[in-house]
DNA sequence: TCGCCTGATAGTTGCC
DNA sequence: GGCAACTATCAGGCGA
């Protein structure tokens, strides 16, 4: 490898690396602004555990929903379960 | 602090530290026998990620159960899901 | 609980789970673009697992160095220094 | 699927889940036992904290040096050597 | 292409 | 009651 490609090859891993980091730092950010609603929820008294919970129901699509339900009841009933 | 304390504490250390570590290996090796068992579980065709859900959920007390299932429909309810 | 504070804590918990939404899919987009830059990384010649790393290895610096501080500020504190 | 077959799938998924939960149960009560020495630690006057620090050293330590030997093998193994 | 395996993320628990 | 450590679950990348 010739000392120019090596030259761009540095400044293009540069680069791309600053990208990813800028990037993760906006990630984090808004994975601190969901805290804060998170916490203003409790303030207001409500059950962020239960929150969460309704919240990653919402993300799966009714079939997929229906679908995990009926094999969670078909192995709660061969265990006894209810 | 003498050098006779300091002796003794730092056997003592040395013994803690011995302890948790070889407790620390053997939490491991469990934690590999569970995962072979749900290996196991997914060559007869089981699906893991229920069983996983159902043992999860025979965890908690009946009552538990009932309450935090009172509180997620309620939430739902709340939100026009179904 | 009357039905006018039912109805308003209905709307103030919609209000608080369209906002930590809101900014789920705004972390999941940028996550995204994150992957986005590692195929054009490896588009380019580059080896993502260890552009990876070498990420990893800078943030863990940073936390280090974050750490090393607050051990500093508690001994600090601890002799009354500030 | 037949009565039977449905009847060994119960049986088989019953033993499974058994198996799961006593291995579970033993690494809790593990889990209780590396507890119960750190409580033993701080009686004996130990800064715990700084314990577990030095034990999650310990432990980086082995992984990287693991990690390293797994660099090392994909070179030789790059190179032909072996 | 499948399954494995590691790394990222979400959730739980215990301490202060 | 908040924070930090630890655990468990999930997803994406990699090699066979």
């Amino acid at each position: 490898m010739t000392e120019r490609s090596n030259a761009f090859a540095t400044s293009a891993l540069k680069a791309l690396v600053d990208r990813v980091e800028r990037l993760e730092t906006q990630k984090r950010e808004i994975a601190e602004d969901i805290t804060e609603v998170y916490k203003e929820a409790k303030g207001q008294g409500f059950d962020t555990k239960t929150m969460r919970r309704v919240i990653r129901e919402r993300r799966k699509d009714d079939s997929e929903r229906a679908e995990e339900q009926a094999l969670l009841d078909l192995y709660m009933d061969a265990l006894g379960m209810r």
